[in-house]
DNA sequence: AGCACGCCGACT
DNA sequence: GTCGGCGTGCTC
């Protein structure tokens, strides 16, 4: 007889805790799910096995229960339950939240035919490509690194072009010599084929596994199971993927680092990277984070040692950078242009389609108009739900809001005064490409956002359509922007630089430095050099002209002077406290109650804790949401959250009619 | 979170 | 009587 500690699998607050049950089995270990009965109904119910112990110790509870049986399907780790543990104090969620990121929650097909989601790619064939002295400057010490197995940390600081991949490639390669295993993050896994096609190629099928949202549950169990079995070397995901039931991990790579697609945006809201170190560290594996446009936050730990630097500063072509045009479009006002195409940027694209390129149009707004007002009283359409305003989509004749996904018919009559004379305001993609329509007529145009690549295989179909030549002129949001490799585009044009500044947020000029960069790389990586035209209302915004320049460390200093100054991340930590209830005072009875808690247990914390104070923006229907937002000093992340801790620990019992989340580093503050 | 228990009002 | 509405409290 042995006994085990058990979480069940309870979505509760209240049952958050290690559940002592006997079991008759003594093979049973830590990280395995077991079926067990519970409460009065004793129905079944699922549970993980977090601890064995031989004998019972004093029995502090009625009934001692026994293990059904074992699920000898499903099994954890020590290390996935210590990093289950550690998740629990880090984001303050339960034992379960941990777990079920760690576990699959398909069942198995019941045909018993294990498919290979990617069996049919191929890929490339691909050798291993001879490294520049750069690269080999930059792999060697991450090689030393996983030769040593100590833990190591780099941040890999290369533009676009200078051959990240290929480094990642031999630092996998060198990896699985040692018997080793990767994980391989990417923001967003359905524009990453080609990234697919050659780990593929080089790596063979076999020993990858590829997830993906759009695996069904069932292919998601099967991956999974083919993980745990330890057959997969490789594996290659976005977010989630950080989850992988791998075993003797040496390496975790996040390419493009910086993404904001890293960060979770479901409770329990964890950054990815600080997974990945846990994990690594775990195994004595390396991290290595990749980017052109390093996090702030990242480039600064770097700059402190918390990571290795390691530049690549050259491009792989040695293709010169493109050339780059910043227009002022106030200047174009005056002039008399009241268009949203500067004189500059309509000669660029005229020249480039002239010379046989093609351009890309880069416009970070969905939709037709960005707005619908009423032009008699000023009325502006926002939503019910969230308050934001709702954008105009032509073609399917509807309103739509971007946060909430709500749609409503188009208003013929002002809904505030009754006026007939609704206009609409703004311009996004769908009018973009409308307009360049007109001005470009005879050219091929395609558009590539979230409106035209929510179908299935859309998105590869615009994109192989522009990869071969099938099309002169693409536009389309941040998606246009993100690591795309063609090599014919003559002009990268970026229709307003501002609106991602004007977002009210401490990461704006962070963000907008990053898109423009990005979007700006897209130029030129063919044999020759490429254009950009940046069209701006504030050009002498700093994070415009360094992006212009693609002088990212310009950028970066003037940033972190400004960071320091107004004490935002890295010199302190964000931490969000939401209380949710489906009534309104007990979300603000709840969030008070919290403040004033915080404010007991730390002293001299005043300036610190903001006052709660409602949310507007809420996704659900009837829940009210209020917020208490602590601006932690730099170092003192733990002290704050142990107190989060304490009080969440002293209210466990008590019946509540709120529930609390918290969110450190939100990824948006003024809207949740 | 579930689920049983139990206390109370409405209805065969 | 007894059916069922939901408020309360517990789960190894």
């Amino acid at each position: 007889m042995k006994y085990v500690n058990l979480v069940i699998d309870n979505k509760s607050d209240s049952t958050d805790n290690f559940f002592t049950y006997g079991c008759n089995d003594d093979k049973v270990r830590p990280g395995q799910k077991v079926y067990v009965p519970f409460a009065r109904g004793n129905r079944e119910r699922e549970a993980y096995v977090m601890e064995v112990i031989d004998e019972l110790p004093e029995q502090k509870f009625k009934q001692l229960k026994y293990v059904l049986r074992i699920d000898e399907e499903v099994s954890l780790t020590e290390e996935i339950l210590h990093t289950c543990i550690w998740m629990r104090n880090r984001y303050l969620c339960r034992y379960i939240d941990g777990i079920k990121l760690f576990t699959p929650a398909g069942k198995p097909s019941k045909r018993g035919k294990k498919r290979i989601p990617h069996e049919d790619i191929s890929g490339e064939i691909q050798e291993e490509r001879q490294l520049t002295q750069e690269q080999k400057a930059a792999l060697l010490p991450i090689e030393a690194a996983l030769e040593g197995e100590v833990h190591r940390r780099f941040l890999l600081h290369g533009i676009t072009g200078s051959g990240k991949t290929e480094v990642y490639m031999q630092a996998i390669s060198k990896g699985m010599d040692l018997g080793k295993t990767t994980i391989m993050l990417v923001p967003e896994i359905s524009l990453t084929k080609q990234i697919i096609d050659r780990f593929i190629g080089r790596f063979g099928g076999e020993n990858i596994a590829i997830l993906h949202s759009r695996l069904s549950l069932g292919e998601r169990y099967d991956e999974w199971k083919r993980i745990r079995s330890g057959k997969v070397k490789i594996v290659i995901g976005a977010r989630s993927a950080i989850f992988a039931p791998l075993t003797n991990i040496g390496l975790i790579i996040l390419d493009e680092e910086h993404e904001a697609t890293y960060k979770s945006d479901m409770s329990p809201k964890y950054e990815t990277v600080e997974l990945a170190i846990k994990r690594a560290r775990a195994f004595g594996g390396t991290v290595i984070l990749g980017s052109a446009t390093p996090s702030v936050v990242s480039y600064h730990r770097s700059e402190e040692g918390i990571y290795h630097r390691l530049s690549l500063a050259t491009r792989y072509n040695a293709v010169d950078l493109p050339e780059v045009d910043i227009v002022d479009m106030r200047e174009e006002l005056r002039d008399g242009n009241k268009n949203i195409f500067s004189k500059k940027l309509y000669q660029g694209v005229e020249e480039s389609l002239a010379a046989g390129k093609q351009v890309i149009l880069f416009l970070n707004r969905r939709g037709y108009s960005t707005f619908v007002s009423c032009r008699e009283c000023g009325y502006v359409m926002t939503c019910p739900k969230c308050g934001i305003t709702l954008t105009y989509h032509k073609g399917k004749a509807q309103c739509a809001c971007h946060y909430c996904g709500l749609t409503l018919p188009v208003p013929t009559l002002c809904p505030e005064c009754g006026s007939k004379y609704i206009r609409y305001f703004g311009t996004g993609t769908e009018k973009l490409e409308e307009t360049v329509a007109e001005l470009f007529p005879g050219r091929t145009i395609a558009r590539l956002d979230l409106d035209t690549i929510s179908k299935k295989g859309a998105a590869e179909k615009i994109l192989s359509a522009f990869e071969a030549g099938k099309t002169d002129i693409l536009t389309g949001t941040q998606i246009v922007a993100k690591g795309l490799d063609f090599k014919n585009v003559g002009l990268v044009g970026i229709i307003s630089a501002d609106i991602s500044l004007n977002i009210p947020d401490y990461r704006s000029a962070e963000r907008t430095f990053q898109l423009i960069t990005q979007a700006a790389g897209r130029a030129g990586r063919g044999t020759e050099r490429g254009k950009v035209v940046i069209q701006t209302y504030t050009p002498e915004n700093y994070a415009i002209k360094a992006a212009a320049r693609q002088d990212y460390l310009a950028f970066y200093q003037q940033e972190i002077q400004m960071r320091e100054l107004l004490d935002y991340p890295p010199y302190s930590d964000l931490i969000q406290l939401v209380v949710s209830s489906k009534n309104e005072r007990e979300a603000h009875e709840g969030a008070k109650y919290w403040e004033n808690q915080l404010r007991n247990l730390i002293e001299g914390a005043e300036h610190q804790i903001l006052p709660a104070k409602p949310i507007k923006i809420t996704l659900d229907k009837e829940v009210f949401k209020e917020a208490v937002l602590i601006k932690s000093p730099r170092g003192e992340r733990n002290k704050y959250m142990g107190a989060l801790k304490a009080i969440k620990e002293a209210q466990k019992g008590n019946k509540l009619n709120y529930s609390v989340a918290v969110d450190v580093n939100p990824y948006s503050l003024w809207r949740s």
